[in-house]
DNA sequence: AGTGTAAATGAGAAGAGTTTTCATTTATAT
DNA sequence: ATATAAATGAAAACTCTTCTCATTTACACT
């Protein structure tokens, strides 16, 4: 049951945010950009306006419920918080998703931030390439 | 002398192309948006089109003799490509950038590339923090 | 040096993605 | 039920970047 998750987020139970939530949680894609989920919800027969998702997204990336995904010059991609940090692989043909944890990578990013002396917040990693499928179609 | 830089990469030795350049060669700061690039012409008597600017650097980046910064939320950032590759530092607070150089990260990214099937192009990765400064300034 | 032509430029419009504004609606505490 | 603060929808605004198109420029070839 969300509900408790929203309020415990300190926000109220509204459906728009109810059906972003449902949208996240049932979609076969994880990773949706706004766009995604507001025709997900047209599709759902939810009239609910873009700007709404926008901020219903925004206020969950907040709550600590969802991420954001910032893909070199695309929109955002969104996904439900599920426990662990994970980075990702980008196919820059199909846009496919794919995610991967490294504890070398992630020890790695701790000892440079503190050579550096950095205070690490936090880091964003993407490898972009081809994924198997699309190497097959080129040859 | 940088007009064959540009002749090999088949531009023509422009004004703008030339002072561009002299921009990123000369600044004190290595890393500079093309609004930074632009602000820098005009104090240099140069009356170049912020349109021509960006043109400029992307072509410049097609040729190999910049790298672009896609920073999260924010403006690109340019710098002139010296070698060998590097990933960045950010200060979330002053906007610093410190670059660093891992050999056993940019290898890690290899072998997970490899384990997903990907034909790695490329990859982007941004430490995210509070640099020493700003640990200081805020107590 | 002069000429032709393709490439480059500047100014402004357009575009994409996202956020803001503001009038109206809704959730929820009383 | 009622009051009130928060949320919503629609459209406008915003930011960064690219595009359009008329004009100018670089440079290959006389
Ligand atoms: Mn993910
Ligand atoms: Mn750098
Ligand atoms: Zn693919
Ligand atoms: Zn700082």
């Amino acid at each position: 049951m969300e509900s408790q998750d929203l309020r415990k987020a300190g926000l109220k139970v509204t459906l728009p945010r109810l059906k972003v939530l449902e949208i996240l949680e049932q979609t076969a894609q994880r990773h949706m950009s706004a766009e995604d989920v507001y025709k997900a919800l047209l599709e759902m027969g939810e009239e609910i306006g873009l700007a709404t998702v926008y901020r219903v997204l925004t206020q969950f990336e907040g709550a600590g419920l969802v991420s954001r995904l910032s893909i070199e010059g695309g929109h955002a991609v969104f996904e439900l918080v599920d426990g662990s940090h994970h980075d990702h692989l980008l196919c820059v043909s199909c846009n496919r998703i794919e995610e991967f944890v490294d504890e070398v990578i992630e020890e790695r990013q701790r000892v440079i931030a503190a050579e550096k002396g950095f205070e690490m917040t936090e880091h964003s990693l993407y490898i972009y390439g081809i994924c198997k499928e699309c190497q097959k179609k080129a040859g």
